[in-house]
DNA sequence: TGCGATGCGGCAAACGTTATCAGCGGGCCA
DNA sequence: TGGCCCGCTGATAACGTTTGCCGCATCGCA
């Protein structure tokens, strides 16, 4: 039909920089070169392939076999530049190297990859003013939106509230202040209560609770929880508390703060706190669990590696992307006037050995079963964990 | 001078969804309004501001000040259109919650970020099906290049040299198959010369190989440079090897099969494995560093932060990103013509207490200054750790 | 058979930059 | 003093899409 198809690839072959390694560079075909070759306008081909409105059958069957058939693939920037719609998500993260973060940078860059958008990573290294940089950085890209874990309770504010101003933005994991934007977060609160709830069943009396200073939410919200919930141990369980940072140094030493007191269970306000308070107590000689119990929070890898592995809350990562999305979509689809939402999603206990039963001494009845063979099994404790989840996702307008 | 300048931002303003959260929002500036407020041509404007050509003095003075007062931002989308050049550079991962890659991304995002690049994440989730799809999706986004660790030596092959083919390339840490494209690793054999001369002067002899089977760069390298350097130790050395993959669980499992022989030394293939076996050993009552040391490779954070710490071979991580910015750089300025490279750096030993001294029956003589009170120290083992350079880089062309 | 509605397709104008080309002074040299 | 060159600036045409608007058949209905 029309003769001229079969030199569109060929015709005005540009030879970008000549030469070897990336071969004589052709143009890269546009919807021109498709209307050209299946005979119809651009328009038309930009509405078949992009689906905005009905055409005729026939029609949109010769333009997608064009289309396949050059090779086509559709310019982003042009697109973006048109429609005031990059397709991309930024997402902006205090310290990629927490060990709690990859995991849920997995599961947002998924599920922001099954709805065709791609995502802007940036690494602020816990300091506000660089955040504040990669931010503006950012939304000069055109992000459609933005996806946060403030460096910062306090000094990120500023920044994060200006970029929720002009892009759909939803904090994640941290808060900001009230106010700011939507947020996505666990259920501090109920976590902590699942941990007392099985210190408690399990009989353990003397806990104390090794946590972080500060008015970041999972510092302060955990700490809170634990007081409110620990009276129901003893009387003056609620009072026995230490406070350091997140870090497996502060772990190592609250133990040597509170083990003269002898405690029967350390509550660590996150898992790094727990590795570092376990690894302490065995260089004390100290029997994990037969003496104390020690609980960490967040479920990071390294908690199920731990020898014994720790009892912990997971977080529900794939439901806190999943949450995150769905939110972001739904400003995204203009429901910009909405009141702000702050989700909290219901954490899971995992219980491994680090809390396990006092009376029988555990001797070497586990790690038997890890026999040579099972190699391609995941990288879990050898002991088996049992999962509580805790009652259902609370959501509550800020 | 030009009094229109007061109503440039307010003219026009344009009610994109009107209603609450994102205020009424107006046009952003664009070139025009900046053309129009310094009363010069965007044309001028542009080269001012992108500093493409040399302007007069004081027009330039004019232009910036009118820019920083409308508060222009470029639009990426449109220059992107324009000048054929995204900034950007996507980063494509097997696996984000490999506990190896949070610090290289780290490190090169950074690095990127510093000449004004952004980073387009994927991670395919050791899927080779996958990588190909999320590579496609970059190059139709318009990267200016990609960083690539590939997810299987043979099957990422084809899509990896066809991206090669359009943008510039360069692969990390692992291989995929010769004369793909740029790459940028750690010197395996190096490494693991380290470990062998490190075991070899503190005394052991009866040394086992726990690796990784598969032709990946890692597991064939590090097993052949032990193969080659084990026989120095000992006439049986270089044939006690142990092959399964790069887990912990296969380091549990490791150690049930070679236990029996009573090694005094056991190099793992990299420090998941180590963490694995040094469970395993520490569960059968053996003692660690006295009746056998464990060595890994890659010093993750676990490694530091495993009691003992774990003697293993650190990759020169910053170092690494930084050799592959200067590649990809060198290529984006035109270097497309010369030769593949494949450069490898030098690793450096990390002795801990995984490898410590054998005779000094190891009580507690350690621990001790980890005492209350440096609890804003960095996440490090108890120990000292002692560091030990390999000889300087190795660049090799293909 | 005539007329409005409807469905499909084309034309052309944006989107905000960069790059090419030409114009227009002024200085320098003859 | 006239011609040339050069340094600076302004118009203007792209870059590849999307989209509003209009025309043209076709179809149903009276």
């Amino acid at each position: 039909m029309d003769p001229g198809v079969a030199d569109v690839t060929v015709r005005d072959a540009v030879t970008v920089r000549d030469t070897a390694t990336r071969g004589t560079a052709t143009r890269d075909v546009t919807l021109r070169d498709v209307a050209r070759a299946s005979g119809c306008s651009v328009a038309t081909v930009s509405r078949v392939l992009a689906g905005t409105r009905p055409v005729g059958a026939d029609t949109a069957r010769r333009v997608r076999a064009a289309a396949e058939e050059l090779g086509y693939r559709p310019n982003h920037a042009a697109r973006a530049l048109r429609s005031r719609a990059t397709g991309t998500v930024g997402l902006v993260l205090p310290q990629i190297t927490n060990p709690f973060y990859p995991a849920l940078v997995r599961e947002l860059t998924h599920a922001l990859h099954a709805e065709g958008r791609a995502v802007l990573l940036a690494d602020c290294d816990d300091d506000p003013v660089a955040e504040a940089g990669y931010i503006d950085d950012l939304l000069a890209r055109r992000v459609d939106a933005l996806l946060v874990v403030p460096a910062d309770e306090r000094r990120s504010r500023d920044a994060v509230a200006a970029a929720a101003a002009r892009v759909p933005l939803v904090l994640m994991d941290r808060g900001c202040g009230p106010g700011v934007a939507d947020s996505v977060a666990v259920d501090n609160s109920a976590g902590m209560a699942l941990v007392l709830d099985h210190l408690a069943a399990t009989g353990r009396r003397r806990v104390w609770f090794v946590g972080a200073e500060g008015t970041a939410s999972a510092a302060a919200e955990r700490r809170a929880a634990y007081a409110a919930g620990a009276a129901v141990l003893d009387e003056g369980a609620a009072g026995r508390i230490a406070l350091g940072d997140f870090s497996v140094a502060w772990g190592r030493a609250a133990v040597d703060l509170v083990w003269e007191a002898r405690p029967d269970a350390l509550v660590c306000a996150n898992d790094l706190i727990a590795v570092g308070a376990l690894q302490r107590l065995q260089q004390l000689g100290a029997d994990v669990p037969g003496d104390v119990a020690v609980t960490g929070f967040d479920d990071i890898p390294m908690a199920a590696l731990a020898a014994p592995g720790i009892t912990t809350v997971r977080q529900p990562v794939p439901e806190l992307a999943a949450e995150a999305t769905r939110l972001l979509n739904q400003r995204l689809a203009g429901g910009e006037e909405g009141p702000q939402r702050a989700v909290r999603l219901a954490p899971e206990l995992v219980v491994r050995e680090s809390s396990g039963p006092r009376p029988t001494a555990a001797g070497d009845e586990r790690g038997a079963e890890a026999a040579p063979g099972d190699r391609r099994g995941p990288a879990e404790a050898p002991g088996r964990a049992t999962r509580v989840p805790a009652p259902r996702q609370v959501t509550g307008p800020e």
